[in-house]
DNA sequence: GGCGGTGCTATACCGGCGTATAGTCGGCCA
DNA sequence: TGGCCGACTATACGCCGGTATAGCACCGCC
């Protein structure tokens, strides 16, 4: 991570290169409005006024590295849906530094506005709503809600990975805390947790409201 | 005076407890980086060099209106647990518009790092902690891990409302909206989504990873 | 009636931001 | 070898953020 300098590989980079994985590491990390273009620059090792010739604006090097970041994040997940048929859109076992660093910097970007992150957002849910109809028909009655609801869930805990880090004693972006987390996910997604009793006093509560709210 | 709304109830209101008001309104909105004192000066009606005046800075503003607005939750949420034993963290049927609000406002602060909204996030956790003990023991053998991806979830899911809106066509920190969210998430957290061979599989995929990791 | 303090405004200041521009270095091709 | 072009730097510009300061209107008190 820090290459601070002397990193043969990172130096081998193209000064392109270099600022876009700063770029990267740097709106993953702040995000977006707290990361300068003099920041960026002093990462990778240039000159700020070639962030410019490079890529012309701040904006338009953040709109380079979401589209280098979601490329990847596609092409990793096609990989991995060829080599073990993992069809659920819930999560999957990224525990590579890279993968996780994607991950990071989508959830910011989801949180920064970027019109790409959206979009793959979107596309989420979509994929969720078809999987739900075929391999979980029962869950519900109202597929488009809970996808969304499943897929706000997963991206939004990552987006509040510091304080569930926090929380942890590990974090989240990391392959222990990552792999703790899956752990508690994964009994998440095998148990109900609420009884039937409980439930069926939420719906009750739920269906007044709403009548409450109508009438209103 | 007389800026934006006529309304005589908010023209009747202090000028300090309408600057903290909007400031709140806007924070919630935007966060606290992309508001300025200027803009909240606007919305309150009143010149920029007051909010100085009356709170000596902007971070001092941030602090009153956290605390002002974590005040107010923790005592809906008494007043929710004595006139109904909804002794569960999980959700509340929250839909009054403040109430609202007040979700979207400490959302937004956990992300911006608020300190004091970082400890009402360990409180929670620390109180989901004790609640899955008593009333759902079975769930889960690390009950911390669980405890912080629930609440991490269900709060993140408030972060990420702009994309959860647009997938369900409603805001969710709209009574409507909410209310459509609350159905999903209950049916969330009554039925396992997952099949048992399908957990399986995961688990072994994440003990075959937490071994390679610690054989690396 | 004078008078001090308080609520409030107007204006200025300084720093950091993204951006623009002029200029330097070095390799490649005629 | 000369010249050109792209990579790269140094410096400056305009703007806007939070903040500081000086002054004004009002109101209770002696």
């Amino acid at each position: 991570m820090g290459h601070a300098t002397g990193d043969a590989a990172y130096e081998d980079l193209t000064a392109r290169a270099r600022i876009r994985d700063a770029a990267i590491r740097l709106f993953a990390e702040r995000g977006n409005d707290a990361t300068t273009v003099r920041d960026i620059a002093q990462a990778a090792g240039v000159s700020p006024g070639l962030l410019r010739h490079h890529f012309g604006s701040k904006e338009a090097l953040r709109e380079a590295c979401d589209h280098y970041v979601l490329d990847r994040i596609v092409k990793i997940k096609e990989e991995l849906y060829v080599e073990n048929k993992m069809a659920s859109p819930s999560f999957l076992p990224s525990v590579h530094p890279t993968i996780l660093l994607s991950y990071k910097y989508v959830t910011r970007a989801l949180l920064d506005g970027s019109p790409r992150a959206a979009a793959m957002f979107d596309d989420m849910v979509a994929l969720t709503e078809q999987w739900l109809g075929k391999n979980a028909p029962g869950v519900t009655d109202d597929y488009r809600a809970y996808a969304a609801v499943l897929v706000g869930m997963q991206s939004g805990m990552l987006a509040m990975h510091d304080h569930v880090s926090r929380a942890l004693g590990a974090d989240i972006f990391t392959t222990e805390g990552h792999l703790r987390m899956a752990g508690a996910l994964t009994d998440f997604y095998s148990h109900p947790l609420l009884d039937p009793d409980y439930v069926a006093k939420a719906r009750e509560a739920i269906t007044q409201l709403r009548a409450a709210a109508e009438g209103a």
